[in-house]
DNA sequence: TTCTAAAACTAAATCGGTTTAGTTATTTGT
DNA sequence: ACAAATAACTAAACCGATTTAGTTTTAGAA
């Protein structure tokens, strides 16, 4: 069993008061007119000791946790994964710890988590949110916590938001299957309300009447299980003609492309398949799959960036901001007819 | 801005005392006689206003933090982020929420972390360790916190571990390429210490040994960036003849297949695959890759119900104990010769 | 020499809970 | 009828920091 010391410990091993310590711990030793030969013994016994300040106590007394709550759908996503771990770097660098859970896009899990960050005084939040959130969301921001919203967002709540331009992805991704003479192309994505989900079927029936074609779309519902999808998939390419396939996120995708194989289809010769959102592994499929690439890198360094001028900022001055990045088509094999 | 009620509001606006207060909130209203008229009084009230008790005090005084500290190598490697969900998930039903982060197998960064979850008085720990953190991971036990490690450990610490058998593992990996006909089979691995690593390594040494042939292993620092791997292992496989490559690692396998493919090689027909740790992907790959599945979801129950046991028992009288769960290879098309 | 201001330091209040050690009112036992 | 036991409730200490409001010491000015 180990003995806790505390500050009170080492202001009586030095014969000074408690709030010398914290005063010189706190680097506020000038301020506070500690003189300087206190401050070095103060500081050289704190080395040799190794004391470190409780951070219960600390938050208790500042209201400030140095916790970020990062709430995403699923971090096991490779998306969100990726983002979590890039912010999760930068704001470490700045004394930051992250706590972040999945929503699984649950309505209820979602405003559970948020009260349990409530609770456990988070300094400041990263949402990529729930549907049906939005009073949650008002609240905070009523409170003047730091907010920023990423992925998805609801216009009606004036947050600072990081999104991609889902509909501009889409059509782009859409365009291309038409310049390479596909004809039934189809969308395979989630009967969502959610803004980016929206934004994708805008993009893709943007292009889809420029072209002069006819949609085509399977939505499926986002509980839906990985084998279930792959079964709906199929069910849907036998049923009609269909000689492409965008689908709108990175697990469509993979479950759609197993169907596609379990059908024995062949990827570009009888379908074309470009997916929403890149994964590492698409470069290495059968064939090599097209997708619409999403910046996690410029994502993560805004979340970042934005989560950082709120922290410091006094909160009022910071607007509310909508900052859209755009997407990269990455073309590959799964788009290309010989 | 919100007006935060402490418990103290609570009290007042009943006209009872802070301690009835507590002692009903926290189930104790029997044991402390209060009487029924009493707690349901307060039970009401407290529904009504929506009161929640400030975790941070309830942490200071109480020294439980209801915090779990989660140490992976990388949370964004989908084995990890599997994990981490699952657990998360179980431990969320009992209350508790988990903290995690990742080290990047560097020893500093891992102490650091360590330093920052024994501050923020996280009740247990679920570590994935870093190389060169025995001393730390001892002093946890000394101070008698509840420590489950996994994936890997060190024999020489007293901790309770969840592992798969790894040697096995690589064995049966390597005896299936042996009986599927390849002959100049090879491992590529980390360079590392770790004993997940090197019972790997044993596991294919000991099928090669009895296959009577010879040992041929690339070994790569775990710092190297996926497109440097790719070209080590190009480099590799031209330097002497290889028709076979097991993979120690996940993501070893998809920057060397990266690099088969770059080579213009065909799997399996040139040389054949087989990856150590399965990746959700592996059946979408060109062609599908054999691989030795771990049991993510054993590996997490286990996790689970033995931090379980270590925080609710009196932590002296569970003897540290190491559970080993086998692996299954789960055959495609990579490593059988048409 | 005496008064004032600045320098150097500290006691005590505070954050919001939990818990110990009581206090007061009501029963019970004899 | 009176002491002892029990029921019902609460004041105050405590967890470990920070911060406010002082107090004491020293230096400088008049």
């Amino acid at each position: 069993m180990k003995k806790k010391v505390s500050i009170r410990d080492i202001a009586r091993q030095l014969d000074v008061s408690a709030t010398a310590v914290s005063f010189v711990l706190n680097g506020k030793a000038e301020e506070q007119k500690i003189s300087q030969k206190l401050e070095q013994r103060i500081l050289s016994h704190v080395k040799k000791t190794g004391y470190r300040p409780n951070q219960i106590a600390q938050s208790l007394r500042t209201g400030k946790s140095m916790i970020i709550g990062m709430l995403v759908e699923d971090i096991s996503d490779p998306f969100f994964s990726s983002i979590a771990r890039i912010v999760e770097d930068n704001l470490y660098k700045k004394g930051y710890k992250i706590f972040h859970s999945s929503t699984d896009n649950n309505t209820e899990k979602a405003k559970e988590l948020l009260r349990i960050f409530h609770e456990r005084q988070v300094d400041g939040y990263i949402i990529a949110p729930a549907p049906e959130t939005e009073t949650e969301i008002s609240e905070l921001l009523q409170e003047s916590k730091p907010v920023i919203v990423f992925d998805r967002f609801f216009p009606g709540v004036p947050t600072t938001n990081v999104i991609v331009d889902n509909k501009e992805g889409a059509y782009k991704a859409t365009r291309h299957l038409v310049e390479n003479g596909f004809a039934s192309i189809a969308l395979v994505t989630l009967n969502s309300e959610q803004g980016q989900m929206k934004d994708r079927l805008k993009g893709y029936n943007k292009a889809i009447k420029e072209a002069g074609f006819v949609k085509r779309c399977l939505k499926i519902h986002y509980k839906t299980a990985p084998e279930e999808i792959t079964e709906l998939v199929k069910k849907f390419i036998m049923e009609d003609k269909t000689d492409a396939i965008l689908f709108a996120t990175n697990y469509l995708a993979v479950s759609g492309i197993k169907a596609i194989q379990e059908l024995g289809l062949h990827i570009p010769h009888d379908i074309g398949v470009v997916g929403f959102d890149d994964n590492t592994n698409f470069a290495l499929f059968s064939p090599s799959i097209t997708a619409v690439s999403q910046p996690v890198k410029a994502i993560s360094e805004n979340v970042t960036t934005l989560l950082l001028g709120l922290l410091s900022g006094d909160g009022k001055l910071n607007k509310p901001q909508t900052i859209i990045l755009s997407t990269d088509l990455i073309i590959r094999k799964s788009s290309i007819k010989s």
